[in-house]
DNA sequence: AACCCTAACCCT
């Protein structure tokens, strides 16, 4: 990051200001700076320590830093403190923190309430959907990871509580956590996390009892943590409800449209309610598409695919290109809610495809099925004019229950701009993650008989790509019975 | 116009 700053600008001159000064520009930019979040879990005492007399400790560390620093409610016996922005600016951060728990270490060596220097110990929460990264085939890129810092690092085998994320504890020497930090950044920032993730919440309660039981939670509970939010691509928990109480939102309807949204995906994994085995099980299903629209949906260097894979969480395969007739075969498997969100943004990429392959290259109404395969000159009156409306017919007729490309849910969900969630970062993949995400809850509700979810909407897919042929290999689960009434909202 | 790929489960 620093390297990239100072050799860009100009290798021979080399300014004392270099790192500030880059932190101040990617400010400045915004879209330019690679964004972080990074979770640290701490005991109250530590947290105090760090938020100073008057919060005066960390109004410095924010300064300086130029991070954003958030720290959870206190009445938790546990804290988290979130502090994201641009990577050095976190970096930044994280330092300084690690520089204040040294201190107060060697301040209890000096009062005598130790009798000798533990190392620097740290924990950061991590969603589990990126610890196997983190790991390594085989362990191989924790075990690179400790030998180059020479940092102790451990990923805990659990989830956290009522999360779907885990514990990454970090000790060692001041230099080897925050190299060892660094490094896990730079492998977390590589592979973002697949699907919804639920945010760990300290619990207010003392965490022994929880932490020591079963996993095994009331409903009731359950009800009384309504602050699901997702941490992908930088929207975290404190972001989403800053900017929300900003804008005038209520606090109880996002939270719902949030829960709603993650609930059957993510919960029945952090095995927070009893797992159903419909919401849970993998089917998959196969899609034929055009060569000519598949680069639609893979994008740029595969951006789109990897977005609509991180987003979905379901597994997307591409068949490749056999010869240049051949059309592709793509294989989306996952949970049946996996499925339908990546199936809608497939549509939604293909619906943005063909509306801009129509503006330039104008086919007959009827060639919207088949696509651009002989487009007529696009001088005729007629056909300009009637278009548009075809393209819109199209969209409107071809998949009702999908509504809009996929930033628009959010708003007419909620009945309010957009605006808030694309502020919220820069990141286009965390926008649509935002806005995917709680499409999601559209796509169940709007399906008439939520019982049988799966099958219609892939049918209503496959009509509304019409050229696509649609089959489904696994229905196993179709046949049965899901309980999904429950969550038809409103 | 786009040409991407998974999963990895280690270590106290």
């Amino acid at each position: 990051m620093r390297l990239l700053t100072a050799e860009s600008t100009h290798t021979s001159i080399h300014h004392t200001t270099t790192s500030a000064m880059s932190c101040e520009q990617e400010f400045g930019n915004g879209a330019m700076g690679v964004t972080l979040t990074l979770r640290l879990l701490m005991h109250g005492k530590e947290v105090g320590s760090i938020i100073g007399k008057k919060g005066e400790t960390v109004k410095r560390i924010r300064e300086e830093s130029g991070a954003r620093i958030n720290i959870s409610e206190g009445s938790c016996p546990e804290r988290i403190i979130t502090i994201s922005g641009p990577t050095d600016c976190v970096f930044r951060a994280f330092t300084m923190i690690t520089f204040k728990l040294e201190e107060d270490l060697t301040a209890l060596v000096a009062n005598g309430t130790v009798s000798n220097k533990p190392p620097v110990t740290l924990r950061l929460v991590i969603p589990a959907s990126q610890c196997g990264s983190l790991i390594g085939k085989g362990g191989s890129k924790i075990k690179e990871i400790r030998e180059t810092t020479g940092a102790q690092v451990q990923v805990a085998g659990d989830l956290l509580p009522n999360s779907t994320e885990r514990e990454v504890t970090i000790s060692g020497g001041q230099d080897a956590i925050i190299q060892c930090v660094k490094l896990i950044c730079t492998v977390i920032l590589e592979s973002p996390p697949k699907g919804a993730t639920i945010p760990y919440r300290p619990s207010p309660t003392p965490g022994s009892v929880l932490l020591g039981g079963t996993q095994v939670f009331e409903a009731s509970d359950f009800g009384s943590h309504p602050l699901f939010s997702m941490v992908q691509g930088g929207v975290d928990l404190q972001q989403t409800y800053a900017v929300q109480s900003h804008y005038g939102l209520h606090h109880s309807e996002l939270a719902k449209l949030h829960q709603l949204s993650i609930q059957q995906q993510a919960l029945s994994a952090a095995h927070v309610l009893p797992a159903s085995m419909e919401s849970n099980s993998q089917t998959s299903q196969e899609f034929i598409i055009p060569n000519d629209l598949i680069g639609s949906i893979i994008g740029r260097q595969g951006s789109k695919i990897n977005e609509i894979r991180q987003v979905s969480g379901a597994q997307i395969k591409i068949g490749s290109q056999i010869d240049s007739t051949s059309d592709r075969h793509v294989t989306i498997t996952g949970t049946p809610i996996a499925i339908n969100l990546a199936q809608y943004l497939i549509t939604s990429c293909l619906e943005t495809a063909k509306s801009t392959a129509q503006s330039s290259s104008m086919p007959s109404p009827v060639d919207l099925t088949m696509s651009f395969t002989q487009p007529s000159p696009p001088a005729s009156a007629s056909s300009s004019s009637s278009s548009p409306l075809a393209a819109m017919g199209a969209t409107l007729t071809h998949a009702p229950m999908l509504g809009a490309p996929y930033a628009l849910p959010l708003s007419s969900l909620l009945g309010v701009k957009s605006i808030p969630y694309l502020a919220l970062s820069t990141s286009s993949a965390s926008a649509a993650a935002a806005a995917a995400t709680i499409g999601a809850p559209v796509l169940q509700s709007s399906v008439p008989t939520a019982a049988t979810a799966t099958v219609p909407v892939s049918a209503h897919t496959a009509a509304a790509l019409a050229s696509y042929t649609a089959k489904i290999s696994s229905s196993a689960n179709s046949m049965k019975k899901p309980e999904r009434q429950k969550f038809a909202p409103y």
